[in-house]
DNA sequence: ACCTGAACACCGTTCAAGT
DNA sequence: ACCTGAACACCGTTCAAGT
């Protein structure tokens, strides 16, 4: 049995919320199958949000994004979201974690947010503005990789998932379609959620094509 | 000691959610508040998470926004999405509690949705994107109503919060400039977060505006 | 129909103590 | 420095039973 460091239990504790969502992530559950106590991980974290935050940290660890001052912002604006997507696509539990944790707390997330306050610096926003774009910029990467549909679902099976997609599916069409008439007819592409591919393109352009719209108007 | 309601158990719900947030919601604590045992909770509810479904059904009730088809789209929009951003704002804890739910357990939030999805027919857009759209705009709306970095803090004082604030820009401040320059230069602006305002405006702008853009642009 | 009592299987965290 | 044992104050939920 080798040593319980960091790492160890921050990967284990991923290992567990992308097989069974967050929720299942807890400091006994994560002490018993490291073999230990739960009391013995609070000497490697103070509390049980400290973990998330290493999970949050380590989820977003070796995106970096070079800043390329020859390329246009609206590219590397580009780059950066769909990287950022990218990077949280990997672990399913991703997006549960890095919505639940304290961002400003996350290191290598600060990293990721200091880049897109350059870039809106660049694109000629002000300082208030800068805040507002970059903060626009990372939640909509964030809720993008959230993804079709797929969302808050880590932790069930290939059929299970496939039965929930159907019973969904069913309860949008069994609306009453004189009070929601629009979903009971979209009930199929509202229940199974568009092409990642389309969905991903189509987001990413939809939260540039914002920021471009307002850097285009004049300021007050 | 009146009745035990479903209302009266989402009033104290909703009570306790905007006084400490949605964590101090509790069914013994709110058994207790209530004067009855948890398990009377029971039968008004088949879970906590049906009881959070009330909360937020609660919280959206009488948002209605009639379908006038004379005015155009984007401006439909527009008010379909600062109308919910006022709605949520009137509860301290409504994005904590629309963010967990499964919103499309929601009656008014379907409703919502449903609107919202008439809107982007309207637009031009077709069913996969009209899904997209929706979910976009109602996923923005939420995010604006979480507001200028007053985000996840109900149950905090008048003099905590001015504190909190304090020590998050002291935070920001004392980072590494070589690692997080543009971080450390806003500190101020990002701590304290935008001007309300400015915020809900520039917000509302930044997501029609990408709209806007997407339909403006040639459908393959 | 509406509520209680007792019990089950969990949580995070503290604090003193061991090696 | 690194981990354990015992205890505290909580959770949500079930199930049989009361009125």
């Amino acid at each position: 049995m080798g040593k319980l460091t960091r790492e160890a239990v921050v990967g284990q504790a991923l290992e567990i919320g992308d097989a069974e969502g967050l929720g299942g992530v807890t400091i006994r559950r994560l002490a018993q199958e490291l073999g230990v106590t739960p009391m013995a991980l609070y000497w490697h974290f103070k509390n049980k949000e400290q973990l998330v935050v290493g999970m949050a940290d380590h989820l977003i660890q070796g995106f970096v994004i070079e800043e390329d001052f020859s390329a246009p912002w609206r590219e590397q604006l580009h780059e950066l979201v769909t990287g950022l997507v990218r990077v949280l696509r990997r672990h399913p539990c991703a997006v549960q974690v890095v919505d639940e944790v304290d961002q400003m707390a996350v290191p290598s997330f600060l990293r990721v947010w200091d880049t897109a306050l350059g870039l809106a610096k660049r694109a000629g926003f002000d300082y208030e503005e800068s805040c507002l774009i970059s903060r626009y910029l990372l939640q909509g990467a964030i809720a993008l990789a959230g993804g079709p549909m797929r969302r808050r679902c880590p932790g069930l099976s290939e059929g299970e998932a496939a039965e929930r997609l159907r019973v969904k599916r069913l309860t949008l069409q069994s609306l009453p379609p004189d009070v929601y008439p629009h979903i009971v007819e979209m009930a199929v592409p509202l229940a199974e959620g568009a092409d990642a591919g389309l969905y991903d393109t189509f987001g990413v352009d939809l939260l540039i094509g914002g920021i471009e719209a307002m850097a285009a108007r004049p300021h007050r």
